[in-house]
This record gives structure tokens, sequence and C-alpha cells, in this order.
DNA sequence: AACAGTCGTGTTATCGCAATCAACCGGAGC
DNA sequence: GCTCCGGTTGATTGCGATAACACGACTGTT
């Protein structure tokens, strides 16, 4: 029979057992283990030696009541399971290891009232500061994270007023970019997929700054599938068959994602189809799925990892009283890869 | 110039602001915002209506001290940008999501001394529960969950002795039974692929498991190739092209991963070599990438969201003192896909 | 009319730790 | 021998909330 560690009778350890078993002052316990102010290395070391020996673990809650000091930073995202928004976190992580500060994530599911709680549920624990993905909140959202008086950057969109701090790249500039760089390649017949949601102001705001461009140059988008539920390349495969079925004469696709677009790419290749000649991919993204696909689909890189590092910069650099840029602006990286034949 | 959050002067709200307002005392005020005990309807929206207007928002620092009740679980993995303990964070939010408690994550990296810090941190935090990857753990960190006094669940491993509670497939078992299929199918020159790091203990356990079998059945592996770095299809092409090199008489290539073994997978297609009559395929996780390649890579599905929505079930039930399973060992399912012959 | 039982609300005492300031100690300087 | 001092250590207070109990105002019963 494996231990049971629920065993009722076991209480809480606080610092004065500890400070008991040292025979010194719970203070002195506090200033040890949190290495702060002088004690001497005798007492130190009896310190240590009894808190290790007891197994006692600081209770922090109790310790951000006194102080009023709680280092944490919450993270709010739409999703986990989307292979962008980890690289995201990743950024955060790797400067934020540097600091004394420790991100804590909630998830949205791209739903704004989900947002509201999760803000809600995270300023209860009065963090250190917020970082939150896109710059469209509800009223409520966008009036906490105001009042709560800890430095907020809003992350991965730069089109728009940002609460605080903001970093990221204009969704706008790169649909416009990719429309460009489309059209300055000669192509003219051009498919869209993307996912359906609504509330995914990024991929729409992409979409507008796309058409805006095509539309001065007198194209139009001849058609476009919308999806929703998880990408997957099966979905890119699905659509792009159905695309291809209703227009036999597109000479381009443009996908909102590169998971869509490599499933597209995949379906293509087994076609037959040449590309880029006949037909040109692009999709949204620069994951790094691509790197091994039998053709490198053309794509812009979001700069996630930055992005994340700079919001985690500017958190830290508030913390710390220090002065920082309060607004980043990145450029999405362009890679046309093999999917798209040379500018004419 | 957008507006500060930081301005220096805003005091913080507390109960007490609020029930100034609402002219009632601190006690009705928590009463009403935790929904606890009666409250006559209009103090209730007196008070409501205060703290909305004052942009209210509750301070769980003070709450959990005062109640000794804290609705976090602690969620300790190896990796977020894994592909795979995503789902079963998803499976663990599933289910907290019906109840009061609230998922808290932190990444190991697959580094002992991490786990210990990540665990240290969390249960300073005095949460209601840990989940816990894996059945490795250093000893402090075995005797910090220990003496926590908390529900402890272990999960994604099954073999060996849990601190508490566990859940998970048995990795010897899925590496013994894909050696099984491989062999029934009259594959015998096998070459491994995957990687290096010592500390993945349940990628170790799968390669015992997968060639305890072949040894039994008096087969050797031909060659194994370890790489170290991401997880990527590129990865997989390059592992591959160099085992094919080295022996050009394999039969059978094994991954320890769905990723890699995609990027395998699209190399051999490539190179026109006949799967699975010439040379069969198989990974390691089901992961959802797999649909939509051009032919289904062989897989073990390692039951990951239900992996997730049990170990958050036996927290749930734990926490609300009902009694539950303690140790759930589920199996792995195989599917042979595309890449794998008939049986002889 | 006296009593117990509700209901709605307030009072008091923690919760475990850190900030603050006071107290102590032994040696240096006069 | 006295003060002064820097280095250590301890006692007290309060962080913002909740638990537990107390209390007054009604209600309904006997």
């Amino acid at each position: 029979m494996p231990p049971r560690s629920q065993d009722p009778g076991r209480p809480q350890l606080t610092l004065r057992d500890v400070a008991e078993a040292a025979r010194v002052s719970e203070m002195t316990v506090s200033r040890v283990l949190r290495n702060r102010g002088d004690v001497s290395q005798a007492t130190r070391a009896r310190v240590l030696e009894a808190a290790r020996s007891l197994g006692y673990v600081p209770n922090k809650i109790a310790g951000a009541l006194a102080s009023s000091r709680v280092n944490l930073v919450g993270v709010v995202i739409p999703s986990l399971s989307n292979m962008v928004f980890p690289q995201v976190l990743a950024g955060i992580s790797d400067v934020l290891d540097d600091t004394p500060l420790q991100p804590v994530f909630g998830a949205t599911h791209y739903k704004p009232e989900r947002e509201e709680e999760v803000i809600y549920e995270m300023l209860s624990w009065r963090p250190s500061g917020m970082i939150v993905a896109g710059i469209e909140h509800s009223e409520a959202s966008i009036a906490m994270l105001t009042n709560s008086g800890i430095p907020v950057v809003e992350i991965m969109d730069a089109d728009g007023d940002p609460i605080d701090a903001m970093v990221g790249i204009s969704h706008r500039a790169a649909g416009a970019r990719m429309a460009k760089e489309i059209l300055l390649r000669g192509y003219r017949r051009i498919g869209f997929m993307g996912t359906k949601m609504p509330l995914d102001y990024r991929a729409r705001k992409r979409l507008e700054g796309f058409e805006a461009v095509l539309n001065e140059a007198g194209v139009d988008l001849v058609d476009r599938i919308f999806y929703s539920g998880g990408s997957g390349l099966g979905k890119g495969r699905e659509m792009t068959q159905e695309m291809l079925t209703r227009h036999s004469d597109l000479d381009f696709l443009y996908y909102s994602n590169d998971m869509i677009g490599a499933g597209g790419l995949l379906y293509c290749l087994e076609k037959g189809i040449r590309i880029p000649q006949d037909l040109g991919l692009a999709g949204f993204n620069a994951v790094e799925i691509l790197d091994g696909l039998p053709m490198r689909l053309a794509t812009m890189d979001t700069r996630r990892l930055e992005i994340g590092r700079a919001a985690a910069q500017i958190i830290a650099a508030r913390v710390a009283g220090e002065s920082c840029d309060q607004i980043i602006t990145m450029d999405a990286g362009f890679d046309p890869g093999d999917t798209m034949r040379a500018p004419v």
C-alpha cells in the first residue's frame, strides 16, 4: 500500500516550528530563508539545517500578504494547443527565469467572457504585472487592467491603442505585405482559406490588409473558405480540394496559418500540381513544422519568441522601477520559401 | 499618450472600502461576494453595486490565508513546446473547469533540479493538489510532495510505485507491444531513432521494453541514432537519411516520437521507397499532425487527454473528500496505420 | 406573554509572515 | 570605565480577508 499524503493529522509547518527547532526567533528564520539582512554564519547554518530536516516549505500566501509583494506575472492567451502561443510563453519564461518573477498562464479560448474571468482571477492574486494577448478586450477587462495599478503589456498586435504597454506586429501590414509580394510575382487569381472565428481579430486584420492591397490593384479574391475547429494538415487538404474543385483556374492559395497551408501543400504535391509555376501557396506564422516538408511554404515570421521576450522585459523593468519603451512594433518577416515564383 | 496604469497614488481597494460605500460591515461584503450565508436581497444588491462601481477585485491572498483554502492545482510537466503535454493540460482543464479548482502550470525541461524548484515554488502557494508528470523524482521532490499533505497524482507512466496516486500507461509495455507487432509482420532488420535525453525515462522504458521483446525473439536492433535538440520533421529526415546510408538493408524504422517519424516518412516517400512492403515505419504518440500526411504513420496512442482528465478527477474527488481509484493504468492503443504491412 | 427558532448582520480573533524598530553584544576609541 | 558603533537578534504590529460566535429583530408556538 502506497503512503497516502493526505494523512489528516499532519500539522502545517510554520516559521514558528523552524524557529523553535533552531532556537531563534521567527524573524531570524524569515531572514535566513529570504537571504535578507544580516545573519551570522552560525545562526544561518543552524536555521537552514532545521528547515531542511523538518522539510519546511515557506508559505508564500502569508509572505505575500505581509509584504504586499507577489512575484507572479499573469499571462493571458487564447489557447495553449495552438503551436503559436507556446513560443510566446517560451520567450516570456526565458526572460523571467532571470528574475524573481514567475509567469502564470491562463487560456481564454478566444472568448471575451472567458478572458474577463481569467483576468479577474489573476488580478485577485495581485500579480506584479500582466501580459495579455491582443488589444481587443471587453470594457470590463480594460477597466480591471487599468485599475489594477500594475504594468500591463498587450502583445501580438500593434493595430490599435494599448491600455498601457504594447509589443507586437501589425497584422494589417503583414496581410498587406503578403498581398504585395503575391501581386509582384504575377499571381492574380487568388483563393483564401482561413478560420471562421470572428473573434480572432488578428486573423481578421490580416485578411483586411490583404484584401485592401488586392483591391487597390484591381484584384478581387476569387473565393474564400472558412473553417471551424482545430487547425491541422487534414483540414488544409480538405479545404484545398474543395477550393480547387470550385475554381480550377486559381493561381494562388493564401492560408491564414501554416498548418492548413502545409496540408494544402502536401495535397497539391500529391496531385502533381506544379508549384510554384502554376500555383503559388502561402501561409502565415513560420511554424517549425515547415522545415521538413518536401517544399518550404511561403510564410511570414510573426516573431513570437521576440515578442514574448520583449513583453517580459517590459514587465521586469517596470517592476524594478526602471523606465523602458512602452510600445514596440516589430516587422513580420516575409519568406517566399519555395512556393512562390520569382518576382516578375 | 496612453494612460499609465502604474500611477502610484492609487490605493489598493479592500473589503473595507466596499463596506463603507455600501454602509455595511466587511463581513457582509465578504459574504455577498462569496455567495455564502444569508444576506438580504436589498443588502446584497447594495453591496454588489458598490463593489462594481468601485471596480473592486477581491484579494485572494488574504482570503486564502484566512480560510487556509487555495483553489489551485499545481501541474508539473517537462515541457510546453512538445505537442504532447498541451493535450494533457487540455484534459486537466476540461475537468477542473467544472470545479472551483484552477490549474497552474510549471515546466521542468526534463531537469530534476528544475523540477525540484518548480515543486517547491508551487507548494509554497499551498495548492489543493499536485499533478506531476513521471514517477522518477529526486529524493527532495518526493519528500516535499509526501510531506505536503495534499493529493498528489503522478501521470503518464505506470512502471513503478507512486507517491500517492498515479494515472498513466506502461511505457515498457507500449515498447514491447510495438516490438511484437513489428515482428508479427515479418520485419527483422530494425533501426531505432530517438532522443538522446537520458532523463526522459519514459522514452527509455519504451526502448527497453522494445528491445526486450526483440531479444527474446533472437533479434537485435541493427543500429540506433540518438539526437538532441527539438523534435521536428527536419530532424526525422536527416536521421533517416543517415540511418539508411549506414544500412541499406533495413526493413523497419522505429522512431521514438511521431514528429521525427513523420519526417522520416516524408523522406522515404520522396526517395520512392516502397512503404510498407520494403520498409516499415512506426512512431509513438498519435499526434494529430499525422492526419493529413500522405500516408498514416503507425503509432501508439498514449491517451493523453484521458490521462489528464483522470488525474484531474482524482484531485477533484480527493479535495471534495470523496474516495476514488488511486492507481489507473491505461492501455496504449496500437494503430498500424499505412506504414506496416499485414501480419504474416 | 414568554420562549425558542430564524434570519440578517456585526464583533473578535486569527491566518503565517515581513516591516519596523528596539535591544543586545562585544570591541574600539577616548 | 565610559560611550559609541556596527553587526545581530527579537518583540510588536499589521497585511486583507474569513471563521466562529454573538447579537438584535422578528416570527410563530404554546
